[in-house]
DNA sequence: AATCTATATAGCTGTCTAGCTATATAAATA
DNA sequence: TATTTATATAGCTAGACAGCTATATAGATT
């Protein structure tokens, strides 16, 4: 019960949904979210450790960047909920208005390198 | 988008989790789960009063009592995710520990009526 | 080895919520 | 109508957590 409480608390967060969603559709490093998001790069930086802690989401180093994306082979509750997110939430303007930031989502652009 | 954090944040709760699981057994009073539960009555009530108000239980009144049960005919979200809770939790020692605790927990014996 | 920079962590503040006790409400009975 | 009693609400306290700023870390490049 302990496992499905920490996950559920974990998608229960606007922010955190929202990177869930961009995750769909490809993997993206801190900068990035960081830039749609519109909030602060700890607080993203934050949402992802929690993402990653219960599985949700998996991590790998890439040049000077950290890809971040959603997790293969996990357990029964995230393999459910991350399947029934993909059907969830595609009309949501929120939603709507990250996926067509993505295009403008470069890090080459964003970073200082 | 909203309502699903708010479904999520009222999922998130291992008390609620709980009276989830045993509505699904049957329809109970608040002092039924009270007993079960083992915490005060006002936090039994105000527990259902938010699974009430997302929508994943109903009430109906009977007698002196009132009893809650498992809300039928409900949106996406919370059609799924009740589904997938009767699949979960079946093997959790505090959830097997509450269930067996079903048959001794009778409103005529537990209120003073 | 030194430097640079994307990301992580520490520490703070305000908000939210679960538990509790005390009290109010509402519906059934007498 | 008065009373009884199951349930709801009000108000409090403590803990969790999201946002922020400032700073540390780690890994790639020079």
């Amino acid at each position: 019960m302990k496992d499905l409480e920490k996950i559920l608390k974990v998608l229960a967060d606007k922010n955190r949904m929202r990177i869930i969603k961009l995750l769909e559709q490809r993997k993206m490093c801190v900068c990035e979210l960081t830039f749609i998001l519109g909030i602060k790069q700890p607080s993203v930086s934050r949402h992802l450790k929690k993402l990653r802690e219960c599985g949700i989401i998996q991590e790998e180093k890439n040049s000077y960047w950290k890809d971040y994306f959603l997790a293969k082979n996990n357990g029964t509750y995230i393999r459910l909920l991350t399947k029934s997110f993909k059907s969830w939430l595609n009309d949501d303007p929120i939603i709507k208005k990250d996926l067509s930031m993505l295009n403008k989502a470069k890090r080459e652009t964003l970073c200082c390198k």
